[in-house]
DNA sequence: ACATTAAGTGATT
DNA sequence: AATCACTTAATGT
C-alpha cells in the first residue's frame, strides 16, 4: 500500500522503510480540519489520496486560499515551520476524503542530513509551493475578480478530478475573500456565456470555460 | 405547511 | 466591488 508510487518520488530504500516505519496513514473526511492556523505542527503530512485545501485566514477570520494539495504532495509550510516548532501560519481542511501519510518532524529533521532524496524532496516542495504562491499574489494584484474566479473553478475541478463542483457560492465567496452576491453576478454571467451551470450548491464547469 | 438556507436582482455608495 | 434590502427558489422538519 505505501510504495514510492504514492508519494511521487524514488527515495532509497533506506528512507522508504524509515517512512513505512515512523509514518503514519490517517484517513480524513471531507471537510475535516487538518491542522489550523496558530498551532504547532508535529506532523509533515503528505497527500496521498484526496485532495486538500490550504488557507490563510486574515485579521478578521475571513480566508484566503493560497493552493491545493493533491495526491504526493506535501506542505511547504509544514517544512518551514515545523523544523523549529514555529506555530502554523496557515490552515488545511481536506477538500474530500483523503489519506495522508503523517510523518513526525522528530524524525524528517534527521532525515534532511540523512537522506538527499529526502532533501532534495523537501527543497522541490518548496519550491514547487512558493511558485504557487507567487501565482496566487499574482492573481490578487493583477488580476480582476471574474479571472480569479475563474482560475478558481478550474483548479478546484483538477483538484477534485470532478467537472461538477459542490460547492455553495458563500464558499466561493470566502475563498476569494469577497462577498456573496458579487460571485453569485459573476456566476450568472459565466452561465449566460455558456461556460457553466449552476444549481444549488452544485456548479458543473463545461469544458470551454 | 412552515422555517431555513441558497441564490438572484435592483439600487446605492 | 461592496453593501443593503428584498425576492425567489430549494431543502429540511
Amino acid at each position: 500500500m505505501l510504495n514510492s508510487e504514492s508519494l511521487k518520488y524514488d527515495f532509497e530504500r533506506g528512507l522508504l522503510e524509515e517512512i513505512e516505519s515512523a509514518g503514519k496513514i490517517i484517513k480524513v473526511r471531507a471537510g475535516e480540519t487538518i491542522f489550523d492556523a496558530g498551532s504547532l505542527v508535529r506532523y509533515i503530512p503528505i497527500v496521498i489520496s484526496g485532495a486538500v485545501k490550504v488557507t490563510r485566514p486574515d485579521d478578521d477570520g475571513k480566508e484566503l486560499l493560497l493552493y491545493y494539495l493533491t495526491p504526493g504532495d506535501s506542505c511547504a509550510m509544514t517544512f518551514t515551520c515545523c523544523m523549529r516548532q514555529f506555530p502554523s501560519e496557515i490552515k488545511a481542511v481536506a477538500e474530500d476524503d483523503s489519506e495522508l501519510l503523517m510523518l513526525p518532524t522528530s524524525v524528517t529533521d534527521d532525515w534532511i542530513v540523512k537522506y538527499p532524496t529526502w532533501k532534495s524532496f523537501a527543497l522541490q516542495t518548496i519550491r514547487d509551493r512558493f511558485l504557487e504562491m507567487l501565482r496566487a499574489i499574482d492573481q490578487i494584484a493583477f488580476q480582476n475578480l471574474d479571472e480569479r474566479l475563474i482560475s478558481y473553478l478550474k483548479d478546484k475541478s483538477k483538484a477534485t478530478g470532478n467537472a461538477l463542483l459542490n460547492i455553495s457560492h458563500e464558499q466561493i465567496a470566502n475563498d476569494l475573500a469577497t462577498s456573496r452576491v458579487v460571485i453569485s453576478r459573476l456566476l450568472k454571467k459565466l452561465e449566460n456565456n455558456g461556460k457553466i451551470l449552476l444549481y444549488r450548491n452544485q456548479i458543473k464547469i463545461l469544458s470551454d470555460l
